[in-house]
DNA sequence: ATGAAAGCGCTAACAG
DNA sequence: CTGTTAGCGCTTTCAT
């Protein structure tokens, strides 16, 4: 296999053509003829033709190239939505370049700074840094950037409304007669942009408010479901890795337990957890559509709550 | 920021010198005093010199990609994979391309021209392909090839004694007195590589033969356990998937169980399960090793059996 | 409508 | 030791 399949300088040396207007026809730019075009396009189908992106990309094209900055991949949000990022790409003959942050501010500005040397096409990220320099720095490239899941201010973003989210979330447990709701979410590291956990409180907090329902806002390892009056209670939790840890804690003792994201996985072992679902896949072909089209993303992707029994009517 | 920081024409403009002397500065080329090696170095920081790998690539050069196929990312394995992979890459400067292919052989060797199209540095590659001809393409291409997971007749491969680690999993529950064994393996398709479950199913047999213990094969939507005699059973899982999926069908039965690969995400959700560890890190450390240094790999990466309870000791 | 030529940043071969 | 030169495949500009 040869790696160059075939040049344009080829292509027109085949033809008997310019460079030039090869190019003309592969990019379909204009000035040429409809018949040298179909001719050079059938030669070029012949001998196999691959534009190529280094070349391009130096020439200054496109590079053909997407970076995807998450934090890692151990949160099973993260994989899911990088495979579809990575369906998006292929299927536009894009190549998907991974790079992972740890949640540390300075390696994503590393990874950044080196998907911009590289001159990818454009970044789907997901911040862990925030603030007006760090907006400004990102504005400075002119490469499109788009934020999932942490919102930044003057950033396109795409996801859903995680504080609307998390009050739909609460609201169906209240609905649903809890008389007691527990909040679980992670401990936020100071600096670290973690609007998505922040919008989430805030939703929680409008439910509980307007309902004036009792409830605690905790972490994962210091939850504790005793009442003084035997009141139903449930447990809200800002995403299903805290529902999955707590769940086989409390399923028997009549305690009801939500999660965030709706992880198959869960199903998959057999875990009936109410959740609150989306599609990863919008996520994915809205920042794709946004960074390789300039398709302004829709303002939130839709959520729902998905029941699947963990949170219970009152008898 | 300015996309390209300093090209090597520029640095050698400021230095007074040829740009092939920047070149031998810069990679260390001989044929060059230290003097004004040191001289350009010092710019190069200065100035904040970055190479471009497109250019690089395009060159003759290092393309600074690495690409990698797997099948998807929903198996856990997977994105623990790559993720020690991408760990890897960053450390050297290098990107990882990820590339899908959801078990399409097709599809699979069409990631892979592309990724050879790419001129990416080398490939790991957890092959869905087999036979003569596919490993004659892979052969083919002047870019290194390492399988992981699946192994290949004649490709450098990195990983377990799938056979062993199964063999020692059985060997395991026989030990702890079990007197019957259930294996639960995929449903494998007709053409597809299977080598790693191939070779565990071989373990499997191994132990269960050399010990002349009753035993049964199937899958994880036919698994039953009902004996005639009231014998102690353990199911031995071919993946901690299906560990996942029956352990909350068996764990109050008194019905061992044990899984393979280890899955972190188990412990997280608070189940104590028996499994087949090893480290992926290595695995991820080997690959990259073989593809860029061309450090011939280890046989096998070590595993070893964890035990956390799901197979217990005879009474 | 087409050709010619320059240049992107880097590597490599050959002269001095 | 260092400079010169050509060339990788593509884009772009300027002629024709």
């Amino acid at each position: 296999m040869k790696r160059q399949a075939i040049s344009t300088t080829r292509l027109a040396e085949i033809c008997g053509v310019s460079q030039g207007t090869v190019d003309r026809a592969l990019n379909g730019r204009g000035g040429i003829s409809q018949k040298t075009k179909e001719r050079i396009l059938a030669a070029a189908k012949a001998y196999g033709y691959r534009p190529n992106p280094h070349a391009s990309s130096i020439g200054g094209g496109k590079s053909m190239l997407i970076g995807i900055v998450v934090f890692d991949l151990h949160n099973a949000y993260f994989p899911e939505l990088l495979s579809k990022i990575e369906e998006e790409c292929a299927a536009r003959g894009y190549y998907a370049i991974v790079m992972l942050t740890h949640k540390d501010r300075e390696r994503e500005l590393e990874c950044i700074k080196s998907l911009y040397h590289m001159s990818v096409d454009g970044i789907v990220l997901c911040p862990i840094n925030k603030g007006e320099d760090f907006e400004n720095f990102l504005l400075s490239l002119d490469t499109p950037v788009i934020a999932v899941s942490n919102r930044l201010e003057r950033i396109a973003y795409i996801g859903i409304d995680n504080r609307g989210a998390m009050r739909d979330s609460a609201e169906h447990c209240i609905k649903e007669g809890y008389e007691k709701l527990i909040y679980v979410m992670p401990k936020l590291k100071d600096g670290d942009n973690a609007h998505a956990q922040e919008e989430r409180l805030l939703g929680f907090r409008d439910a509980v408010t307007a309902a004036s329902v009792p409830h605690v806002i905790t972490h994962v390892d210091e939850v504790d479901t005793s009442t003084d009056n035997g009141q139903r209670v449930a447990v809200v939790c800002s995403s299903d890795l805290y529902a999955q840890m707590l769940y086989q804690k409390y399923k028997d003792k009549n305690i009801g337990i939500i999660g965030f994201d709706d992880q198959r996985m869960l199903g998959e072992l057999g875990i009936a957890m109410d959740s609150v679902a989306y599609d990863v896949s919008a996520t994915a072909k809205g920042a794709i559509a946004y960074l390789l089209d300039g398709v302004k993303p829709m303002q939130y992707i839709p959520h729902r709550i998905v029941k699947r029994g963990s949170i219970q009517s009152a008898p």
